[in-house]
Order: structure tokens, then C-alpha cells, then sequence
DNA sequence: AAAAGATACGGACTCAAGTCCGTTTATGTC
DNA sequence: GACATAAACGGACTTGAGTCCGTATCTTTT
């Protein structure tokens, strides 16, 4: 993510671009380093794993897992990169309302119950990643995303100050909150899913 | 806050009370430790003072910041305390819109706006006692009493989902997310004041 | 006022995150 | 294929949070 914001500035700036492509080894390291991260958590839990225990199970130095990722926040970002594509790719191409050709509003509507899920299904890497420091979630490449998609779906449905509600909205789905509505008050996720499809309805008419 | 809710479920479960009052030599290190947290976070900032510092600056051994204090952001709680409480009397027994006597979909908008105000005149603080740990937040004294108060008045006004509604709102009024709009997107006071309240009024309507 | 028991003290200790820098390895060039 | 150099490596190091437990202090009881 480091990396891919670096390319964009330079694109941007339209300096003369660094090494399009990473090193083999580099390469080789972040497989490595991924593929372990990923036994480890399913083994121990999140929580139980240390960028230490990473590292050496992956057989390399832990500056290396540094380099890579930049912190801990950003190797869960890594490893929820792909699982994330799939709903990205439907947000922006699959069928209706999720994707594009239904109402904003349902757009919306179908984009927190989906984000939803999502989070619930990986609520411990998800907390990784938006928690492992102060701020971690708001820096996040796909905070910027699903932000900007509901800010847009907003300001189609013609709502007043979109990109603070589009803020909000995803403040409501940090994965500390859905923890604690799931596990320590026992909600339901239907019951989730209703309530927050009601709150962006809301929040999308004019 | 340990404390208090200890001695409130030792209440609530009628069980021989502990201790009613702390030890002189507790109170001394809790007022020393408090004055000299202030003293180091004015002169140095919040971010840049290390447990260690307020323990050495205080006199007093660091095990004893933790066990009056519970850890980092249970210190900020307390530092955070009678600054708070002036809003909690206000909302419990002040003037309306904010106390009793304004229609709650309109104590509800006073609130949100003055807890907003009140994040924003002490970020670091919150932040601090919001974000010590993951989930800290939830888990905070004070968290129960805003989302109480909120439930009751979305209650009140006969939104559905009131509890729900409550997390939601103060999601989005957490430290980071307020530091985020006003120093990273450079947002005002009163524009955010005016984007929340309005929020709020679309989640109290029936 | 002395002794007993409960409570609190404090700083050494553990553990994990994140940094640094001397060494190694990949890659493009002659 | 050897060389230069930019990039990457890795593990020792620093820093700070939070724990532990032998010692000191307070409070209550007699």
C-alpha cells in the first residue's frame, strides 16, 4: 500500500518513476511472509501472533516484514487485500443494487449491508488493521475507497455534506463497533443489517 | 472507574462491601500522579509523555500509576473527568435544548454538538483515552453514559433501533474521526456541528 | 499503643512494536 | 561474465506498555 501510494504521487507529480516492479526476492519475501502471517492467525488467532512470531516463521528478518508492510496494520491491509477485491469489484461493476444501475440510496443501502458482512466475517483482521495504531483506519487505501463510493452515492441521491456523512457511515462500521454490537450486546447480524440499512436511508434522501 | 463500578455491582449485588474509601496514602498518589500527568501533557503534549515520565515526574513508582489508574487511557479518563462532568450536569439538569424540557429530537441535536465541541477542545485527551487499547473506548464509563443518554432520547422520540442508533452517533463523534475531519480534511467547528446535528435529527424522526 | 491484617508501594522484569545500519543480493551495464 | 550501484536483508537495539512480588504503610482491633 506504501508502495502503491508512492507510485501515485510520482505518476502524479510525473517524476521519473522508481522500480516499476519489486525486487524477486522482495517479492518472494512478501509471499512468504503473507503465507505464514495467514497460518499463524488461522492457528492462534490474531491476537496470539506476533510480528516476531511472523517473522521467524517465515523464515526472514523482521525489518524485512518493516519494509514490506510498514506496520502491523498494514500486513492485515495485505492479507484482507484480496478478499476485499471481490466486493470492490462487484461495488463497481456487478449487478444492481450493489453495482451499478439501481437508485443511489439502494446502492448505498446494499454497499453497508455487504461492507457489513465483511467486516463481520473478518473482524479480527479488520480490527488489525484499522486499530494497530491511532488513526491506522483513516489512512487506510480502502478507507479512501469505500468512503469515496458512499460519498459519491450520496451526493447522486442529492444529500447535503456527503463526504461527512460518508465519514459517518463508515465510522458506525469500525471493527470495534461491530465487536461490540455482535459480541458484547449479542446482536444478530440481520439485526445489524436492518438497522444500519435504515440509518444510510436516511442519510441519502435530500 | 474500576473502582466505581466495582463498588456499584458489590451494590447491586448486595455483597459485603469493600472499602469505602481509599487510603490516604492512594489519594495522595492519585491527586500527585494527576497533577503531574497535567503539568507533563500541557508542557509536552499528550503524545510525547510515557507512562514512565508521569510516574518518575509524580514521585511515585509506575505499578502505582497502574493500579490507581488501571492503564493509559484510564488515566486519561480521569484527567478527563470534571471537565466532563460540567456537560453531564448540563445534560442531565441544565437549561434546554440540552437538559430536560426541549423535545429530544432536539436534545439529542444540543448534544451532539456540544460532545462534539467537547472532543474537539480535548483531542488529545479523548484521543488518548479512546485508543490506548483496541476497543478502550466501548469499554469507557463515560461511553455508557452518552450512549445511554442518546438511547433514551431516541427513545423518547420513537426512533427504532434506539440503542443502535446511539453507538452509531458517537461512532462517528470518536476522537480520530473528529481529528480526521478537522486537522486532516480542514473542516470548522460550526460545518461539522451543522453536518452532525443534522444527522442526528434524521435518526430521531419516527 | 501494639499487633495483625489488609492495602498499597515501587521498580525490576517481560514482552512486543518499530528503528537502524552494516552486510548481502539482485539487476542493468560494459 | 565481471562491475557498479541501488535495493533489500536481518537481527541487534531502543522504547514504552503493562505485570509481579517482596517490602512498606495504613487502619482497625484489642
Amino acid at each position: 500500500m506504501d508502495e502503491a501510494s508512492a507510485a501515485q504521487r510520482e505518476d502524479l507529480l510525473l517524476l521519473p518513476a522508481g522500480p516499476v516492479q519489486e525486487r524477486a526476492d522482495a517479492a518472494r519475501n512478501r509471499a512468504k511472509a503473507l503465507a505464514a502471517a495467514e497460518l499463524l492467525f488461522a492457528a492462534r488467532g490474531v491476537a496470539a501472533v506476533s510480528m516476531d512470531d511472523i517473522a521467524a516463521s517465515a523464515g526472514v528478518g523482521k525489518g524485512t516484514l518493516y519494509r514490506r508492510f510498514g506496520d502491523k496494520s498494514g500486513l492485515a491491509a495485505a492479507l484482507l487485500d484480496e478478499r476485499e477485491s471481490g466486493l470492490q469489484a462487484a461495488m463497481l461493476g456487478g449487478p444492481p443494487p450493489l453495482g451499478p444501475g439501481a437508485p443511489p440510496a439502494d446502492r448505498l443501502a446494499a454497499f453497508a449491508a455487504a461492507y457489513l458482512e465483511f467486516v463481520d466475517a473478518h473482524l479480527d483482521l479488520v480490527a488489525m488493521s484499522q486499530t494497530a495504531s491511532p488513526g491506522a483506519r483513516l489512512r487506510t487505501g480502502s478507507h479512501q475507497f469505500w468512503c469515496q463510493h458512499c460519498r459519491i452515492l450520496l451526493s447522486a441521491a442529492g444529500a447535503a455534506d456527503p463526504g461527512l456523512r460518508a465519514g459517518a457511515i463508515l465510522a458506525a462500521l469500525t471493527a470495534e463497533q461491530v465487536r461490540h454490537w455482535r459480541h458484547t450486546e449479542g446482536r444478530s447480524l440481520p439485526e445489524l443489517t436492518s438497522a444500519i440499512t435504515e440509518i444510510t436511508r436516511r442519510l441519502a434522501v435530500p
